[in-house]
Formats: C-alpha cells, sequence, structure tokens
DNA sequence: CGAACTTTTGACCCCATTCAAAGTAGGTGG
DNA sequence: CCACCTACTTTGAATGGGGTCAAAAGTTCG
C-alpha cells in the first residue's frame, strides 16, 4: 500500500495525465486547488436534484454513486466513484448536466468551486482538454454500464461489476484485483445492477457456491479472478489502467 | 419545415450555442469547417472497432447507432444519432474513447479530421469548452438510457424512447413530435432497448392496440402523446430543447 | 436490549426469451 | 415482369430468469 501516502489530488492528476498530456506546469496548478473538506455520512445527498451546481466533488475516501431517479422514485445508480474521482467535473462545461450524487458510505470529500475550475481551464487550454478527456473517460464508463443493463444476466452483470471495480479499486491502491474492499449494500449493488435486492442475494451466493468471488460484510474476495472475468466478459483493456502488467486477464493475481 | 434549409453544421453549431455561449467569431469559425462528405448504406460500420479514429462524423442526413459490443457478437445501442449530431465527438479529446460507430440506414455524413478539431479547440478556448459542454449533455442523455434499461419495462422503455426522439427529432426540423419519421427496424429497436426482436413486436402491439402510437414502416404516428409520455415515465426538460413552448409536456401538440 | 437495517431463504407469479413458422416487403437477376 | 432470395414483421406455444411477497436470522448502533 505504498501509493496511499498520494492525496487524493495527486490521484486525480494522475488519471488526468494518463488520458491527456500535462505539463509540469499544469500539473502545479492542479495541484494548488484548494476546496472545502468536509465527511458526509452514508446516503448524503451531495447535490439536490436540480440544484445550481456550483462546487464539484472530489473524493478522497469512500464511495459515491451517481443516480437517475424516476418519478416512483425508483432510481438506477449510473457510476460508482471512488477515491481520486470527481464524479460531477463535466459540470464544469454543462451545468445543467449536473447528475444526482449520493454517498454510498460515510465518505470524505473536497468541494471546489465551479468557478475556480472555470478559470483554470481558461489559463490553461491543456487543463480544459484534459477534464474534457475525463469526462469522455467516465461516459465511456457509462456506455460499458448501459450496455451490460441491456444485454446480460444477473450473474454476468454481478461479474462485470465485480471485475470493473476490482481494477479501479486496485489502480487506486485500495487493495488488489483478489482482495478488496467494496463497502456497498445488497439493495445498493441492486440499484447499480438493475436488480432487486433479493435477487442480487442470490446471485452472490450462485458466485460463491461455484468458487469464484466470497463478499463478506464490506470486502470481496476473488477465488478465481480469470472465471469470473470469463462470466462476466470482462476485458480490462477499456479501463486504460496505467499498470503495465496485463497480469488480471492471465488470472495470476498481483502481489503488492 | 421551414428550417429545412440549415445546413447540418448550422444545426450542430446551434445545439452547441444553446449548450456554450459562443461569439460571432467562434460560430464564423465552426461554419467554415470543411470535410469530405459522403454517402454510407444501412448497417455500414463508421469506425472500425479499436481503429485509429483521425475523424469525427457529423450527421447530414439519417439515423447512427453508436454501439458496445461483447465478444458472443450480442451488442446493445447506447445511443441514437440523427442529422446535426457529431455522435464521437468527444474523441478530439481521448482517441482511446471512440466508439463503435454504425449507420441504421443510408446516410449522409460529413469527415471532419481530429487534427483540424484539436487546432479549432486550442486556437479557440469558448469552442473547446462548448465541445466539452457538447460531450457532456450527450452523457446525460446515455444516463437516462442506462436508467431504462435497469429499471423499466418494455412497454416503458419503449415509451420512452419514442417521446425523446420525438422531440430531438423535432427539434431537428424532421416533423412534429406527433409524427415523425423514424427509420428503424424491429430488430434495431431491440439492440437499442435491450430487449429481443420478437419482443419489440410484441410491444409495439400493445402500445397500437392501446390507440398509443402506430409505426408504419420508417414513420411513427403518436395518438395520445400525454398517456405516452405518462407511461414512459418521460420529463422532456433534460434534453434542453430551445422551443420555448411546454406544449409536449401538456399534449398540445406542436403546429408546424 | 430493542430498533432499524441488512442478509438469507422459500414459494409463487409474470415478463420477456426461445423456438418455430407463416406472411410480407424489398431487391436482384433472368 | 416474374421468380427468387433475404430480411423484416407478425403470431403462437412453451420455457425460464428475475420479481414479488413473506418471514426468519444476523448486524449495527443508540
Amino acid at each position: 500500500m505504498s501509493l496511499n501516502d498520494f492525496s487524493p489530488i495527486d490521484r486525480f492528476v494522475l488519471r488526468l495525465g494518463r488520458l491527456s498530456p500535462l505539463g509540469l506546469r499544469e500539473r502545479e496548478v492542479l495541484q494548488d486547488l484548494r476546496g472545502r473538506i468536509f465527511q458526509a455520512e452514508a446516503g448524503t445527498d451531495l447535490i439536490a436534484r436540480g440544484s445550481h451546481a456550483d462546487h464539484v466533488h472530489l473524493i478522497v475516501e469512500g464511495l459515491c454513486g451517481r443516480f437517475a431517479q424516476f418519478s416512483d422514485g425508483e432510481r438506477q445508480i449510473t457510476a460508482l466513484h471512488i477515491a481520486g474521482d470527481v464524479p460531477d467535473l463535466h459540470t464544469v462545461a454543462a451545468r445543467s448536466a449536473a447528475p444526482s450524487l449520493q454517498t454510498l458510505v460515510t465518505s470524505t470529500l473536497i468541494r471546489l468551486p465551479v468557478d475556480q475550475m472555470a478559470a483554470l481551464v481558461r489559463s490553461h487550454p491543456a487543463i480544459g482538454e484534459a477534464f474534457w478527456a475525463y469526462s469522455a473517460f467516465d461516459a465511456m464508463l457509462l456506455e460499458r454500464w448501459a450496455a451490460n443493463l441491456g444485454r446480460r444476466t444477473a450473474v454476468q452483470r454481478m461479474a462485470h461489476l465485480l471485475c470493473e471495480m476490482a481494477l479501479r479499486l486496485e489502480d487506486a491502491a485500495h487493495g488488489t484485483c483478489r482482495d478488496f474492499a467494496l463497502p456497498i449494500t445488497q439493495p445498493q449493488l441492486g440499484d447499480a445492477l438493475g436488480l432487486t435486492p433479493v435477487h442480487v442475494n442470490r446471485t452472490l451466493k450462485m458466485l460463491r457456491e461455484q468458487g469464484l468471488v466470497t463478499i463478506t460484510g464490506r470486502r470481496v474476495l476473488v477465488h478465481d479472478w480469470t472465471r469470473l472475468a470469463e462470466l462476466g466478459d470482462f476485458d480490462p483493456s477499456y479501463l486504460l489502467l496505467g499498470g503495465a502488467s496485463p497480469a488480471h486477464s492471465r488470472g495470476e493475481g498481483v502481489t503488492a
């Protein structure tokens, strides 16, 4: 866990730099971003539906869900966001497109003024492009998510979600892809996968009985990465992770 | 149909301007965009999977689908794009995020070099922001799409899709929301809605029998907009359409 | 120690898929 | 102009995945 002393901004900048070229100058400016840090307990609405969206959120620690809600109260989680993510970065460009955002567990975040971000974009074009690239990447993840919802069975969706979160969390130095923390309840998983809480439970049972994954409380243990990835039709390449070794696809595991 | 003499670039610029402030200077520069115009018959892959993505596509006429594909050949349409859309604009910022794109009917398009677009962004920051806002808006549509796939029944999904396309096509001056052309086959609708072709047919039959919509060939006739919108839990506000009158939500129809 | 929320399991039902087949365009070549 | 091919549309019957309802057994926390 040597990466853990990276600040959340470091991780954000790291990810930006992977998507778009950033000079030293721009990195410095980004490092100098300052905002109000605060803690929000599980279930807090970070962006009230239809609010003014004058801040964006950098997740320092925890787990947040992006939502779409229906008039009957039902909701669909369209993205899970972890430490180092800025789930609503795109509101800098399109304030009317602010998503509904909620913490799924008690989380620490930093609120960054949209105006400040917009000023950054104007003074440093490379930062603007990097932000745009970040949004585009986020949209690509969303596209996968939609595809899974539309075309895969419950077990497949679950397997895919677990694989994706495994690699993203590993990349954020929050565990290995074989053993990581995913503090999410089964009803919340249901909102993410478009399933009822009951069926989430049955699905996890299946995965457990087949010796693929065990989920205890808020910890995920992957016993057979290869078969899990195969089941979820998971192709890690789209995540564009920095890690050079394609070990995940070969099921070799990754040692810390 | 007085708007029909707008060029596709006009319509694209119009949409950009609705999302982000654009000066006269920028509009002129955008109008001067030049690219190779060409026609592609139905089922043409515009972007080969994993290609270099050195162009983006402006749709002049027709209908294109953005896809996510699985290893077993199954596919999910994640967005439908109409005249005036640039479905892959975000590749200017993130070339690795190029989507799979296919024409659903014979369509006319313009290929714009990515390099040229990128140069535009660098010389005119406001254009960069507008492009980013455009992508963000596109992602918001995708979020709705995902929510529908995850949480709604077949009839509801269908109703929502028809409502969305009705207003978007009307906005693009391709008919009214009560009567518009949607040249898409039932199997393709299935790919969009995450349904089998057979069930698409049954779903359309239901809507027909309840007197909501009739689809003949490539034309959609909405008989009861109010009930259709209600059934699909459709809230037009997210489309951010220019039309001042909120007539659609009151089921009053719109006269040309 | 009780309240509220998760997790787990059972029984039944329904929406959508699957399989199958007939009818209907649209397009091509003879 | 018609024969023919291919793809789309339409309908039926049977199957199955996931939902709904219900209830018990952990957990967490005040």
